[in-house]
DNA sequence: TTGTATGCGTTATCAT
DNA sequence: ATGATAACGCATACAA
């Protein structure tokens, strides 16, 4: 559509003189330019550039110098197509504004750092069935690795993911039978966790807030359920759930909400800290006083917790480190290093502080 | 590496009979398979896939059941290297965690929703030299479009832009001349609403906080010291910034910092609602009274404004409007339609809330 | 509307 | 260590 500047068109023709006629060509250099300056075969460039362990020292000096004299840069479609395996590692997160996999996501760029392996996303938008979509779509660019969040995939996508012929890794949870690889960390501890410090701070109508109520809400929310369970005391009434995606707003109705089931409620698990941030806020509008009349623990441990009135007790998630980890697990696996352990528990981390300091 | 089960081995084997030997075929049903089954050429299946009308009603029918029997997906790469156009939008952003991209990635994947083009996205982190190489590296792959953040690239970023023989657009601010296409708003009218309304509340020593200060922070202490000169109530000790990411904790820092500086501050303009809600925090520990003697608004309106205690003003931006409109645009360029205006501005608007309530 | 011949830019394979 | 040749899977150019 659009054509070059005159300088680079000048490329061309030379280029094309000694081919009769290319109607094609698409302007840039290609291997064969830089073989041909630097006196060599096109398979030689190809080796050097790929490992110049393969080619002598004055070959690969020539080779460089063409590369840049030339400008040269490989496309990555060609080499794809030739070698089976595009530098592509694709990665599959429910959301992409909740802070939780945008970390995650931001950790993958970083441990990347600038290497040449491209990421392709898609956001599954807490869908199973749109994963599997994706995941059909990623497989079909032959990608160098998956990574994929959560263990609950449908039982097509772990066919497809089983078969893949490249390695996976499942990120954010822990679970007994990975695909190939998985790195996160126990929710269900989590909230065990949560609730038992909840109990030791002696709060003892303790709610549980959550939203979402994607399958790691539901670990969260089984976490709370054994430990009160364990204290004999829990109670149906005491457990506030919606569908709803979390917002702060929504933390603040579903306290509501579940003080109009149990007005004697005196503490919240909140499912997260956006959930638990509203509580706080609902809480400082109606004046209850935390951590007084109203203990309040959130989950991720976000850096506005610590900086709340009063600062809020979370559970420190390890979201930013799952993303770096996940991506050494495939650098390892792909240099052929064995990766041991193939499951790893990132684990996490109880920050009390003053809401739930009775 | 990985061998594919039997019954798919079968398909290669007869297929590959045909041809001598084929040591390298990778396993999967190819254009030629289905062409064969369907009784047709290759090229007509490959027209059938891309554009149905192209073909008659009769073997476009054979030809999809083949494609159905077969299992087969096109290859992206074997197309990308036919067409030398890769079915993929590049996608450059300063930060990944920052909701405001969040938003707005999230609006282009929206907008994107099933259709086969792949989102490549690049975090430059705030750098132009990164942008600069993330944009060769986007652009070795041909992509269809690319979309970026901001105004503020490189010369050399912009002639590659200029140069790239895809639609580009800029995203987020406005400005005079696009490489292509923009959408965004004012961010210097954003600063500016905003001052104005806080001197309307009567606020008179309005102090300006801001963090990372990239360009689109800039342009707003831009819009702020201009109102602020329009009222001659400028005054230099007012501005406390910093190039420290922005967050919730900074927020609360900067408002000491700004209190040290000029202990009659009677309200402040936060460059992001982060800040905001810090600051908010700070004045609740200090028993500082807001909105009476300290005014406080944000920028960006996130959910969290108007559940904080008290509710807090904030300019209200489209992010996720953006995001989508982008989408927008680049489709209505692929498909040959003019694109007008080029520079679409998608505004903003004041939330004014009891922070600012004098 | 459909097909033939060929190119896209690279790497696998085999040979030297 | 280096090279010649033939794929990789699809789309363009042109012919019929």
């Amino acid at each position: 559509m659009l054509r070059r500047g005159a300088s680079v068109g000048d490329d061309i023709v030379s280029r094309n003189q000694n081919r009769k006629v290319s109607r094609r060509s698409s302007g840039r250099p290609t291997i064969a330019d830089v073989a041909k300056l630097a006196g060599v075969a096109a398979i030689t460039v190809s080796r050097a550039l790929r490992d110049p362990s393969l080619v002598s020292a004055e070959l690969r000096a020539q080779i460089d110098t063409a590369v840049v004299q030339l400008g040269y840069a490989p496309d990555p479609n060609a080499r794809a197509l030739a070698s089976s395996r595009a530098d592509v590692i694709g990665v599959l997160v429910p959301s992409l504004t909740n802070i939780v996999f945008a970390d995650t996501v931001r950790g993958i760029y970083d441990e990347l750092g600038e290497s040449p392996l491209q990421i392709l996303m898609g956001n599954t938008h807490y869908s199973p069935r749109e994963e599997e979509r994706l995941v059909r779509m990623f497989l079909s660019q032959r990608p160098s690795a998956l990574i994929v969040s959560g263990v609950d995939q449908t039982e097509t996508t772990r066919k497809l993911l089983e078969t893949a012929g490249c390695p996976v890794v499942q990120i954010m949870e822990l679970g007994e039978d990975p695909v190939d690889m998985l790195v996160g960390f126990s929710h269900f501890e989590g909230g065990k966790t949560a609730t038992n410090h909840l109990l030791e701070a002696g709060y003892r109508r303790i709610g549980f807030i959550g939203a979402r109520m994607d399958p790691r809400s539901q670990r969260r929310l089984a976490g709370y359920r054994w430990a009160m369970e364990e204290a004999r005391l829990f109670d149906p009434k005491l457990v506030t759930t919606t569908l709803t995606p979390s917002s702060m707003p929504l933390g603040g109705q579903l306290l509501a909400d579940a003080l109009a089931k149990a007005h004697d409620l005196d503490a919240v698990f909140c499912n997260n800290d956006d959930l638990a941030m509203g509580v706080l806020f609902e809480c400082q509008r109606a004046a209850i006083a935390v951590p007084q009349r109203m203990g309040i623990c959130g989950f991720n441990d976000l850096d506005m917790m610590r900086v709340a009135h009063p600062p809020l007790t979370s559970v420190r998630t390890p979201r930013y480190d799952i993303g770096r980890r996940s991506v050494q697990m495939v650098r390892d696996r792909l240099a052929d290093r064995a990766v041991s352990p193939a499951i790893v528990d990132l684990g996490f981390e109880l920050q009390i502080r003053e809401s739930t300091m009775r």
